[in-house]
DNA sequence: AATTTTAATGCAACTAAGTTGCAAATATAA
DNA sequence: TTATATTTGCAACTTAGTTGCATTAAAATT
């Protein structure tokens, strides 16, 4: 089950995702919009709208859960597969749009991949 | 700081590992151990032999830890970097002896990565 | 436009995984 | 065998996320 009402919750929470082009953790939005809604309602809505294919979902440092705008998936599935990146110095988060190739794995069936790639981004470089 | 002392908890917790040839999250290894250490024990001695290059760790499903033995690691660092393979009926995690290539990404640097492939696994397709 | 229906929200309490501080126990060194 | 230093157990805590239930707010119906 997806999203069916137009809420406040909800308009405030995308408007988070349109404002910031990169991933935003549960944690930060909770954070953000704390002072105007429950932290249970924005796991919730998080939920709905990656059931959706609006957002996609995928655990960055520390097993905590980060959520990125989709393209071209629905609620049917996600299609938008990809790797992200993380900052180790100042802990920012981006979806990669390269292709990783994974090889045949004997005697198993790939559902799924979750590629997490750790280093130093752009800014932290410098 | 690694290892020091051969204790009994060090003694039983790598025996886990030598009959176990996959990968063990730190929750099972505290069930399978609770009767004789604690959990606080078992947490501190996976640290100290991730530190010594005798374990080493990744997230699987809902961002909890697992460990398995390392190949090849010491104090100074880790090497066997590799992807790790989740069944997504029964749990059970192995690490792959697979190479998987990562494309140079344009002004970041990589300093590690955390591929989890998710599927199922050879007894779980029958 | 007012009412009814149904979904969304807030709150408090809970869970699960892991961490911390400190006193007591146990290895190792002397 | 004693002294020293590391390990351990325990209880209490933290962090991220979840659940149940009563209240509120959308949307549909009249």
């Amino acid at each position: 089950m997806g999203i069916l009402r137009k809420t406040q919750a909800v308009e405030s929470l995308l408007k988070e995702f349109t404002k910031d082009s990169n991933a935003i953790s549960a944690i930060e939005l909770i954070k953000r919009l704390e002072e105007k809604f429950n932290k249970t309602t924005v796991y919730r809505i998080l939920d709905k709208l990656e059931d959706d294919g609006v957002l996609h979902s995928f655990l960055g440092k520390r097993g905590i859960k980060w959520y990125a705008k989709c393209k071209g998936c629905s609620t049917t599935g996600h299609q938008d597969i990809h790797p992200h990146f993380q900052c180790i110095d100042c802990g920012r988060v981006d979806c990669l749009s390269i292709e990783i190739n994974v090889p045949k794995i004997s005697n198993r069936e790939v559902a799924t991949t979750q590629f997490l790639i750790q280093g130093r981004c752009e800014l932290c470089l410098g």
